[in-house]
This record gives C-alpha cells, sequence and structure tokens, in this order.
DNA sequence: TTGTAGGCGTTATCAA
DNA sequence: TTGATAACGCCTACAA
C-alpha cells in the first residue's frame, strides 16, 4: 500500500530512475514511438516501481484536451434522461472519456455561469435542446464542440440526435385511429418544444376520418402532475375515447388516478405516451407508449460529439432515430369483434 | 457572437488590456485582495471584454485540484442508484464541484484502469461499497479521498454513508410479524454484501414467535430477474404467507408475474422490498417497501467527501440513516378484523 | 498596493 | 534512436 499523502511520481521521477531523458519516457508511454527493448525494459520498470501515471491536467495543457465530456440534461431522475445518460457514457467510456453529468434540475435554472465554467473543463458537450436559449447561447460562443438532444433542432449548424416527434406522434394516433378511436385529449407539456410535434403527428393521423383532438396543457412531465391532473381529465364529459400523454410519467399518473377514481382503463379510455420507460410495462394496465430510443440516442449522440471534437463536421449527418410503437393493455379496440394481437 | 476556433483569453491578455501585472488580475479574480477603484474597475472592464475566464487546468497544476468530483455507482438504470446520484450532485453543484460519474455495469466490470485514471482526474471520490475489491485497493492506494455507499463498510478508515440495512430488515420484519405473517420467503441477492444483513433484520423480527424464514437467492436485483423467479416461488408449496424481496425491482416483477399466474397479492400472498424507488407506488398493488434514503444518502456521501478533501477526518462521523417504513397495499393483515390505518 | 519571476508536469520541436 | 528545451496558463512568494 503506497502511502497517501507522498507526492505522486512525476515523468521526470521516471526519467531519472530508467536514466532517458523526459521527453523519451513521454514519447513511449503515449505508444507514440518505440524505442530500444533495454531503453523499454528500463522505462517500464521505473513506471511500475513509482507507479507512475501521468498527470491529466499538464498534460491538458499542451494537447489543449481535458479528456472529459459533459452531458446537460433537464432532470436524472426522468427515466427518459437517464436512458440518454445511460447510451451516453457507454460510449464515452469506448472512447475513453470521462463523462460530467449537468442535471439542470439541481442547479435551480442552469446557470449560465455554471455552464460557461463547464464548458473549459470538457472537450465537448451533449446537451438537451431543451435548456433556456440564452444559457444554449453561452454554450455556442464558447466554441465548445455541441451536439443537441432533440428533434428537430433550432440550432442548423449543429448535430442534434433524437426521434422524430412528429413521426412519434403519427404512429399513436394511427394506432388509435386503427383501434376504432375518434375523440382523442392530448395532454401535452408545452415546455417541450416537440410537444407540439407530436401534438401535429397525433392530428395528422385523423385526417380524412370524423374526429376530434382536443389539448391539454400539463405545467411539469411528472407522475405528480398526471394525478393532478386526473380528476379534470378523467371525469369531464368531453374526456373523449383515448387520452394520449406527453411521456409516459404523465401517463402514469393519470393511470394510478384512474383506479381511484374507479375508471377502467381500457374499458372507459384508453391511455397511451411517449418514451416507452422501463416502468411502463410495471404498472396495471402495462402502458402503450411509442419507444423514444433513448439510449440509442445517447449513444450517437456521443458518437457524433466525439467525431465533432475530432473535427468533422457532423450537423449534416442523419440523427434522426426512427421511433417506436409499443402496444400493451392501456389501449383497446372499440371495434366490435376486432382484438389487437399481442 | 465570439468567433468559435480563437484561442481564448490568457490571463496574460487581461493583464495587458488593463495595463496592470497577471499578479494582479490574478488576485482580483479569485477574491483574494482589493485594489485601488480604478484598476479593478479596468480589470473588470478587459475581463468582459475579452470574454476571459480562466483555463482550470492551468491552475489545477498550481493547486492540485481539478474541481471535479467523481461518483463511481454500479448500474445508473437501477433508480436507487439514481436517487443517490441525483443527491450528490446536488451538493456538489453547490459546493461548485463538476461530477463525473462512472457507471460500471457500462465498463464491463470496472476495470482497475479507468478507475485509476478517474483518481487522477478528480479531487474525490464517492464509491459504491460493492465494488470489486481489486478496484476499491486501487482507489485506496491512490490516496485519493474516498466516500462508501453502503453499510456497514469493510473500509473503516474510510467514512461509509448509508442505511443499516440490519435495522431495515428488521422493521420489515416487524411489520410482517404484526400483520400475522409467519412464514416468509426472502428472495436476496447475495451479490450485494448487505442483503445478509437485511436477512438478519428480518430474522430477528420473528424471534420469540413461532415462524420460518426461508432465503432464495437472484442471481441478478432486477425486475427481469424477478419475473423469471415468479413461478417457482409464487407457485412453490413453501411459499409462505409474504416474499421479501431484496429490492424493489426483484419484488416488482415478482408482482408482475404474479398477476399473469393469477395469484393475488396481497390477499393470497404479501409481497414487500426495499428501497423504496419512486415507481413502487404506482404498480398494482402498491408496493410496501423500506425507504433506504437514497437521495439523502447521496447528499451526505457527498458533504462527507468535500469535508474529506478539505483535509477533516471523516470515517468517525455519524454516517448511518435511518430507514423508513412506507406500508402501502401489497402486505395485508392475516388477523381478524384487524385492519391497518393507510 | 502592485509587480517580478519561478515553477507546476507535460508535450512538441528541433537538434544530435 | 534519443535528448535538450521551450512553451502551455496560472499562482504565489517575495520584492518594490
Amino acid at each position: 500500500m503506497s502511502s497517501p499523502r507522498k507526492r505522486a511520481a512525476t515523468i521526470r521521477d521516471v526519467a531519472l530512475a530508467a536514466k532517458v531523458s523526459t521527453a523519451t519516457v513521454s514519447k513511449f508511454v503515449n505508444g507514440g514511438q518505440r524505442f530500444t527493448a533495454e531503453v523499454e525494459a528500463r522505462i517500464t520498470q521505473a513506471v511500475r516501481e513509482l507507479g507512475y501515471s501521468l498527470n491529466p491536467m499538464a498534460r491538458g495543457m499542451i494537447t489543449g484536451r481535458t479528456g472529459n465530456v459533459g452531458v446537460v440534461i433537464l432532470d436524472i431522475r426522468n427515466p427518459y434522461f437517464t436512458s440518454l445518460v445511460s447510451g451516453a457514457a457507454r460510449v464515452a467510456a469506448a472512447g475513453g472519456l470521462n463523462l460530467i453529468i449537468a442535471d439542470a434540475a439541481e442547479s435551480t435554472s442552469p446557470e449560465l455561469g455554471v455552464l460557461q465554467s463547464l464548458c473549459r473543463r470538457v472537450d465537448g458537450l451533449v446537451v438537451s435542446a431543451r435548456l433556456p436559449a440564452a444559457a444554449i447561447q453561452g454554450v455556442l460562443d464558447s466554441g465548445t464542440p455541441v451536439v443537441f438532444f432533440g428533434r428537430p433542432s433550432p440550432y442548423p449548424h449543429h448535430a442534434s440526435v433524437g426521434c422524430d416527434s412528429h413521426q412519434a406522434g403519427l404512429m399513436l394516433g394511427r394506432h388509435l385511429r386503427d383501434l376504432g378511436h375518434r375523440r382523442i385529449t392530448y395532454l401535452g407539456f408545452s415546455g417541450a418544444r416537440w410537444s407540439a410535434d407530436r401534438e401535429r403527428g397525433l392530428r395528422e393521423a385523423f385526417q380524412g376520418v370524423k374526429a376530434s383532438v382536443r389539448t391539454v396543457d400539463a405545467s411539469a412531465p411528472s407522475t405528480e402532475e398526471g394525478e393532478r391532473l386526473a380528476s379534470s381529465l378523467l371525469l369531464s364529459p368531453d374526456r373523449g375515447d383515448a387520452i394520449v400523454a406527453y411521456n409516459d410519467l404523465l401517463a402514469m399518473g393519470l393511470l394510478l388516478e384512474a383506479q381511484s377514481l374507479g375508471i377502467a382503463v381500457p374499458d372507459e379510455v384508453s391511455v397511451a405516451a411517449f418514451d416507452n420507460i422501463a416502468y411502463g410495462r410495471l404498472v396495471s394496465p402495462a402502458l402503450t407508449s411509442v419507444d423514444m430510443m433513448g439510449e440509442a440516442t445517447g449513444e450517437l449522440a456521443m458518437r457524433r460529439l466525439i467525431a465533432a471534437i475530432q473535427g468533422e463536421d457532423v450537423a449534416a449527418q442523419e440523427n434522426v432515430i426512427p421511433p417506436r410503437l409499443v402496444a400493451r393493455n392501456s389501449t383497446r379496440s372499440l371495434i366490435k369483434g376486432k382484438h389487437l394481437a399481442r
């Protein structure tokens, strides 16, 4: 066990012990150059004996690289963001990069200063496009390579990775239309830019058939908000045949409260949403949802970021991941005799 | 919009523009010293005009501080770990520290090298005590300040923060005992050191009454594993009156599969577990669980870590957080006429 | 109150 | 194949 507080060995200590120059050590440990077998052996031994590991900060001063990448998300406790992070973390680790996560929810509004200072500590950033414009502008101005979460992107010169929300809405709309639903309530969340896209897709699915889509706005994309709004939504005379929520958390709040209110889902009303978080299949009834491919999004975003850091122009690439409908038991067919294969 | 690729302004640029020395700028921006109003104004203006922000790496070389702290967890997609991270992130942000998270699940076994290199990029680490001993030893040897998640700690010279698992098991055991349960199955997870503590507490609760506790071991602490084991557990003749799972995920898998098998919970068998993750109240029936205080644990661990970084001896402090029983509908009384207030 | 100068650990350039 | 040396941007004695 090496003593804790001793000054860590430097490249000079190694050079001295191996009787070579620091330049030689540097080149060798960075794998950039081969040397005489004898020299290499001496260096290797010195490194081991002194427990040498290089100082990332000193290296960073020269190379301009920190070896860190950042992910800025809105709320780490939302499982959708967790899966984004999970995917991004995998790719970052594979690339030998450390992942700094900044939870905007924790900093009581993503203070500009915090983000600015983060920019200087990372080689690049993956950022939710839902952050306040001022915060994003600060990041952009810093010149840090950036990739955005969330399609479509309001920042056309930067890559933005995500599922097509309009497409997702369309898929879910068609599912409900084919099931015979005609009166839909969309519980949106206007705080998220792409809630409107989901709604647009949803409406589009009902073009040409006699149907109505009514919209209600949630003030937060959370289970609690779903519970809060449940009674007014579920007991309303114009509730309709189906409620589509902006995300699974809202829908799960609805489902929970529906039980308390004694309203049977899907018999009295179908419920569906977006994200397909892991817990949707555990609630009763299991939640129909459109998988917004969080992990794949996180992975691709990080892959794009790494490319951007290496100087590639990444904005033009294909960054749209197709969503997938996952039909479960919270939606049912209203058409007599017609049952969905599950 | 400043041009992205331009070299960032240095302290020398500021000094030049403000017509003072770099030392003056350094002292001023670090708030260490006051100067003539005029000088301060000139510096302030120069800083703004050049968009100066200091280079953390250059500073770090001198101070030996990175401004980063790390959290090493086992699986970020487990909501318990997510809440740990969430709590830790809040405190780190408040302390002006960036949070690097390392997901051991992502690195296909927490490779020693990765952890070692992480040690050099952070001022301190919060680490799950469930990591392989070799990995932990590496961290310890590096001299990096460390705080552990999970009580009790096998590393007595370092702080370890968490709930008392024995206590938690005892609470849940007493709950079941008071409800009249006498034949218990504990679905443990021997991969976690403290599963045995929970079991011990559980058994202790039934000392002095005629009761039996049978143990089964899960091979992973996940929903899927709970589903996989459900039929063998639920259909077994010695299932007993109640099943206690190592964590909520296992229990939720059990609950889901119980529905498929047509076994009524809690009427035929009670189910309960540990962690009290946010989704336990959303499943049917809502899951009785012992709250292991993930967020509070994360917060306290980070607070201790910051103290340790500042040189305090933190191992001796009080680092045990009391667990809390949250009784819900997955457990019921077997005693005639006795109903729990909920 | 302000400035000078040395050094932190590394890499890159250039010379030997 | 190897080495000497100049940066990198900042902090901090110490001096003025």
